[in-house]
DNA sequence: CGGACACTTCGGCGACGGCCGAAGGGTCCG
DNA sequence: CGGACCCTTCGGCCGTCGCCGAAGTGTCCG
């Protein structure tokens, strides 16, 4: 008999928190970084509210989500950019096939706005975030091909544009993360997080709907023109 | 009643292949890239031989294994370097504190072979690689500080020396992985699987044991002075 | 103060999954 | 051909987990 590796514990620990049908459907809709109650996250997955408050229980005992009480609401979301990176990593393994498959009207029209601009966590995402992420990489200001990082240029750019990049956490500066329309990476960690954290700021974009879908403004297709040489067509 | 994300069903399932303490180990054991017979894995985790069976056939119809039947014995493996990245990244994710703790002497002496150096499926880690990630650094091959990827100077020293990248595939060319003795990442990826291959084949290391562990022959620590620099005192 | 509301706790139910040993089938070897 | 070996299938057991509704606690508001 060999000793349990402690690894293999933690691991199916952390693993079971995913498994089930329910969490996974509040994990991925906490991927819009709001925080969200539990009354919302269970209508969302049309289970009974004290069903949710189990759930939630687990996944705030397991590190994956923290929580506010405020009143009598009790918000959780994402305990940190880690976790978030963790779904985002899962979702894009098992989601590889099934995009860029024209679905029928109303799922296709109500999907677009989505497909066209959204954020993913803290950084852009879909057509917005690949028109961005392909648009550094046209400028010399990030490498694809051996990698993913910004250049000295890149970084030069930042700073010229006034975005400021917190250097000091153990966060990667560029990480690629896997776009699950476009199936293609975009930017993410610091950079991609300070990028649109100042779209958003700087009027770039907006928030449409209540949802994690983004709108490029008229101003964000002239300074996205001006600054990154992006085609306004290549946001539509 | 919100229809349910396919996207939660799918990531919900995968998760619950790993969610199982004895496929989680399994899966660890797995690392080391090696075919395993289901009665290795039986006895390596302390199970009995149906039981293993029925993980095994789980983890296969899933795509996390690929098994080769020869004679009557059945040969499974990783099914790919995707899937090993996903159980490496949960591993890191899950252990990321209760390394670098110095244990009881039978453990750590135990362990220091492995420590010292080892693959990680089909790259270098432990101090040696870490060593070699960091020669890589200094020498300006790779850059760390603002993503992770190999620089043009980094793509003409694989050339010279003479290790064969192919940048056909979908899978990057250099990537990060959390070392779990270490603490920090190391070459992942096409370059980090070629060095690894060439290092073995050229003798600059050998695997001492059936284990993953490595050892840096003499050869080894002459080449990786020269083409790397690096202090044969950092690998021992 | 009373009622509406958000959430939690509890009991109970049903399903699923992991485990084993026994039995069976395929393979190798003497 | 016979026996050893590796694996798989099957039946059965048991524990865990997800689910619900009912009841309870705390909060807000009129």
């Amino acid at each position: 008999m060999t000793t349990r590796d402690p690894r293999a514990t933690a691991l199916a620990r952390l693993a079971a928190l995913v498994a089930d049908e329910t969490r996974a459907t509040c994990l991925l809709a906490l991927l819009d970084r709001r925080a969200w109650t539990a009354g919302e996250l269970a209508r969302h997955a049309g289970v009974a509210a004290s069903t949710l408050s189990e759930h939630l229980g687990r996944l705030v005992a397991g590190g994956l989500l923290t929580e506010e009480r405020q009143g009598r609401h009790r918000y959780v979301r994402l305990a940190d950019a880690r976790v978030a990176q963790l779904v985002e990593d899962l979702a894009a393994q098992v989601a590889p096939d099934r995009a860029a498959r024209p679905r029928n009207l109303r799922e296709s029209s109500a999907g677009s706005a989505l497909a066209r601009g959204r954020t993913c966590y803290d950084h852009l995402a879909g057509r917005l975030g690949i028109a961005v992420t392909d648009a550094l990489t046209d400028r010399g200001l990030l490498v694809q091909e051996t990698g993913f990082a910004l250049t000295d240029a890149g970084l030069a750019w930042f700073e010229a544009a006034g975005i400021g990049l917190d250097r000091r956490g153990r966060r990667p500066l560029a990480r690629a993360c896997l776009d699950w329309t476009e199936r293609r990476p975009h930017l993410a960690g610091v950079a991609g997080a300070a990028l649109c954290r100042h779209a958003l700021e700087a009027g770039w974009c907006v928030r449409i709907g209540s949802e994690r879908a983004v709108k490029v403004t008229a101003a964000g297709e002239r300074a996205m023109s001006d600054l990154l040489g992006v085609a306004p067509a290549a946001l539509r």
